[in-house]
DNA sequence: CGGATTTGACCTGCGC
DNA sequence: GCGCAGGTCAAATCCG
């Protein structure tokens, strides 16, 4: 890792492009040539299993080949603890990455759930710092990171890092409703 | 008052 | 070994 993340093969993260924002279920991938499109299954997407299954089934070239070696420090994982209290690294497992290049005015998306920012950093070759999100679910450990592209403001690169364990808020706000209408109509 | 954000310090990995 | 850059921590601060 190194500089600004740009729309380019050099990546080491699948690359996704919206136009927009996730209203458009319609993304590219330009790091496999096989692929020129990709339908997004926005549900799944937001439920974390897309990242465990669609992604992987599709057998992305580099996914999840980020040469960072950090940690994540998730309950069961054998991170070490440095000794005087501060960082929490070692070489591990690197949870799948996933980066979105979106059009937006907005810097944190909406993606349907709740995001405790614990960092930001001015990094090098971008006029725009990167900023660290941890999702805030208790039993959820992953991370994103945000940052403005340099060469166009107005495109926010997302790095999503880990699989969710647990739904999204919003959307469980959103089908809450509609399983249960279903499960009565079920019952006939 | 509690949760979220800010921000400087600290830690680790990597290249030279 | 050293310096740099990226990533994280945690105390201070902000805000609803």
């Amino acid at each position: 890792m190194g500089e600004e993340l740009l729309p380019n093969t050099n990546n080491n993260v699948p690359y996704l492009f919206t136009p927009s924002l996730p209203s458009t279920p319609l993304l590219n991938l330009p790091l496999d040539p096989q692929i020129d499109h990709l339908d997004i299954d926005w549900a799944s997407l937001l439920s974390g299993t897309f990242l465990n299954g669609e992604l992987q089934n599709l057998q992305l070239p580099n996914v999840p080949l980020v040469s960072s070696t950090r940690v994540n420090t998730s309950e069961g994982e054998t991170c070490q603890k440095s000794t005087k209290g501060k960082g929490s690294r070692s070489k591990k497992a690197i949870p799948p990455r996933v980066a979105f290049h979106t059009r937006s005015s907005e810097d944190v998306l909406d993606d349907g759930y709740r995001w405790r920012k614990y960092g930001q950093k001015a990094v090098k070759n971008s006029s725009h710092p990167r900023s660290y999100y941890r999702c805030t679910h208790h039993t959820c450990n992953v991370k994103k990171q945000i940052q403005r592209l340099s060469k166009d403001r107005s495109i926010v690169v997302t790095t999503y890092e880990g699989n969710h364990n647990h739904p999204s808020e919003k959307l469980m706000e959103t089908l809450g409703p509609l399983l249960k209408q279903i499960q009565f109509l079920s019952r006939f």
